[in-house]
DNA sequence: GCCTAACCGAGACGGTACGTCACGTCTTTTA
DNA sequence: TAAAAGACGTGACGTACCGTCTCGGTTAGGC
């Protein structure tokens, strides 16, 4: 479960001593998400704290995580949305659902004041910041490039576009709004109106669509 | 100086005992941007270790600065580059010009490792990120709509999209390059081809620019 | 085998169940032996450690005692001399050998700097204590009482004198000298000087023997 | 005042900061000594605890000394009784006076259950009971020798008898009535009756006092 | 030849204490 | 009054052991 510490052993090997509790890691990982939505800064969330609110010795956090930032991308991680369901029908449908998971995924951070800066925290060391991106920033991207891939091979996409160009373009509206600007607008409509004004750029010369 | 402690007292007042030393000042945001040029990672800054650099006590630092964060935001700003010259020619030669000052900070960000993620730091309290929210970035964000308002003015810009909008639809994929994906490319005519693109769907319908 | 622990039910109660190995038993002592004659201070042996050593699991040791003081209370017993032979021939030289033996021990544990101070460390707790004092103390104690009655009876010893007294009179300053005083000389002759002595002030006033 | 940290600069070099406060030393050792008084058992004894009795935190302790047990070398220091005043009418009554305060010290230890076995305790480590040594043992074991040299200078005692061996002969007994047998007797006469005993070997042959 | 109970190694577990470090405040002397 | 220095109470750090508790596996009778 955990994406930094070796969480298993490789399979031959029998298991040895007393297996680790995945009641204990639950307790763990939900008395964190706990902490921080009853408002605890950041600042103040302490190994020592999550343990005493788990009711968990410090030696049991420490044995599953390598410090208080390992411990986070899993916490991050397990309230991290699941992948929104895409319909599949066209480039700017996909898109659509993809931005849309985007913005509520913004106003359940900033309402719930969860996560609102747990991610940032993250970024102090390149190693987590690495993990945290291997295990939910890559696959976003991921599947948002196949989205667009398969937009440009059904031919709703400019041919000579690089991917990860247009990946960006899509997307880093949305993302700016909810990460740089707490305090910005994520109305409704947001998700289609940036799709529509975004593909025009994007769209072949002569466009089958029109 | 300080955008967050209250300085000095008001003129009027004479200043009573020794005045405090600029040079100690300077000393002290020095001394923590060559800790960081010297590679030492953010969650190590202390202040005791600060203060030992510069040369300084403890209570030098507190007297000027509320904690760590509050002296970063300052320590920031002092290596933040200088609003870019706008040529004024057009509006996508301005957007150009922006978007390149802003390729060139990511790109000065990530060799020379410093600020990296002091930015990121900032996020952990409010206050701070209010703080450098509006020292740094909202200024930047003031320049970049005016821009847009007098494209629209020129009738460069569709008269009914929102100027917000239109801002982080420019901006926002260079800044998801620099500041999210740390290994992203910022070739050199990003800034040109980005809002060449991003313009096409931002364009009045009829364009007489063309 | 123990002196604390209950090692084993009562003999009637049919052993359940396999037997506790005799081999574990003696790998632990003769396992904190080599600790402590490797040089590792008390305060570092733990029984973390001891287990580690001896190839065993902590459980197994807390089967047999119950803490590092009641297993040390073993292991010094394992190590202590046995109780010397007397000639008989006197009282003179009856306590001749027992100090002699005092003097060999005391020799022995400077030197090889085992339990050295583990007798200290065993202070710490009264029932350890008591434990060790059974064990070790009061019986050599019984000895030298013995001989001095003995003696009393031959007209050796003044009558009028208290036999307990006349015990600590006689082997208190070897004593002092091997416990207190760690790098006080114990030479060769030393027991026999001490006895002709100290008999001096406990001989019977008009002494037969001269 | 601490025996074994350098407590104090050189007094040519100026005091530089704070001076370290005296109260605060005073707290610690009064503290220690009134959990010891209160029963607590020496191996539950931590530094954390004396720190949370005394209102002190745990780097002002460790500021001063370098662990528990050079601690408690100054607080049992701090209970030690002054040296008794010595008569000096003759050897018989100067040692008489010697032995009574080793008994009335032995007695008090065990009634108050204090430094019952801080003692032992200190053996732990040699550098330790070096320093508890030097600070405390050594000079009483001066005091005696002192004692015994103008006795022998008098004619009270044999010439040819060494010192060191007279003092052990003489303190021993006593010496291990208070410390190895906590159950035994100290009875009111005891110092007398040991002196008188023991003289009678250490006595000139021909003695003039007869 | 099973059954069953206790033993055994390993190591997880909730705790407590370790000794260090930084926090932000305070008390010195010196300027 | 500022400034360097450093003591102070506080509290978190990450480690080590404590003594207890599961695990899988072993080793003896008793049936």
């Amino acid at each position: 479960m955990n994406s930094l510490a070796a969480s298993h052993p490789s399979p031959e090997v029998p298991v040895r001593g007393r297996p680790r509790s995945e009641a204990v890691e639950r307790a763990i990982i939900d008395g964190t998400m706990r902490l921080l939505e009853e408002g605890v800064p950041l600042a103040e969330l302490s190994i020592e704290r999550i343990a005493r609110t788990a009711g968990v010795g410090k030696a049991t956090i420490y044995r599953r995580w390598r410090g208080k930032e390992e411990l986070l991308v899993d916490v991050v991680r397990s309230v991290e949305p699941a992948d929104p369901e895409l319909p599949g029908t066209s480039l700017r449908d996909d898109l659509v659902v993809l931005l849309e998971a985007l913005r509520r995924r913004g106003l359940a951070n900033r309402t719930s004041a969860i996560l609102h800066n747990a991610h940032a925290q993250m970024k102090t060391s390149p190693r987590i910041w690495n993990a945290y991106h291997n295990a939910v920033i890559a696959p976003r991207r991921r599947l948002g490039l196949e989205v667009l891939r398969r937009g440009q091979q059904e031919g709703e996409l400019r041919a000579d576009i690089d991917l990860e160009l247009a990946h960006d373009i899509v997307l880093g509206p949305m993302l700016v709004r909810s990460l740089l600007h707490p305090d910005a607008e994520l109305p409704e409509g947001l998700a289609e109106q940036l799709v529509d004004t975004l593909l025009e750029g994007l769209r072949p010369v002569s466009s089958p669509t029109g």
